[in-house]
DNA sequence: CTCCGGTGCTGAGGTTACCTCATGATCCGG
DNA sequence: CCGGATCATGAGGTAACCTCAGCACCGGAG
């Protein structure tokens, strides 16, 4: 077999990341929210309950960005603000019943998504392919 | 080994893919380069003059935003814009010698990068990568 | 040839998602 | 209790997209 041109191997991951990204966009469309809306979602919830700051940081965007995500996610009730008990500079965005209901329905859709993506692979393939991202993630 | 949960699976893909693009936009810093206007001159010279249609076809953006791109290519000097002998209406993009320099630098040091990611795999598992990836694509 | 519906590029102006800098409130070590 | 750090946010900027309208031009129908 001949050597793998590693470049060419940059590009076909990049392609597959780009298609996946795409579809995730587009299963997202039902709830409006734009993909990195749905992250900043997912950490709220996950975290239940983020400083702007480190919400900021989970999103490696500047903390004036993060408000303008936050006023996104409350502009349609899935968050709220609430004061931090332990330090009334600080603004803790909490999940509403609906954020954590949309979070909910927006992870089974990725999920549905993703495992129609991998479903032409088969298991070894799935679980080789599993090795060696992890592989180049450290 | 249990089953990959394929929702893992996409996670990792989009976290390797996101290395990448990282490394990809850090390696293009010495030319000034975005990733987007690489990708433009890349499409320029390898075809050796484009349409603005065409290459907007290629970057997946507005024709409008094709003049854009190629205005900030025309503007470093790396792309000339002619006309189109065969329709007035159409203009053609073609590589500068600048150009092609660029672009045969950029491709040098992409490659080079691509390499060193993919360095910690092993022969066999870049084929393998390869392979799936490609079964993923299409 | 003349007309006329498409095509190719671009000016004008809008949106989105980021950014930096400045400000006021608050925190905390000394 | 004071001075430097930290927190969120207002103000304002930028890059990279977009749509829409306009003008030049194309190519086929009559």
């Amino acid at each position: 077999m001949a050597d793998e041109p590693t470049a060419e191997l940059g590009e076909l991951l990049l392609r597959v990341a780009r298609t996946q990204r795409r579809r995730w966009r587009d299963a997202l469309a039902p709830w409006d929210l734009s993909p990195h809306q749905a992250r900043a979602l997912r950490v709220v919830v996950e975290r239940d309950g983020v400083r702007l700051s480190d919400l900021a940081e989970a999103l490696h965007i500047a903390p004036r960005s993060a408000t303008e995500v936050a006023d996104g996610l409350q502009g349609r009730g899935l968050v709220e603000r609430t004061p931090d008990p332990g330090d009334r500079r600080a603004v803790i965005l909490r999940p509403t019943a609906e954020g954590r209901r949309v979070r909910a329905e927006v992870g089974l859709a990725r999920a549905a998504d993703s495992a129609e993506l991998f479903a032409r692979l088969d298991p070894g393939d799935r679980t080789a392919l599993g090795r060696i991202l992890r592989t180049l993630t450290d």
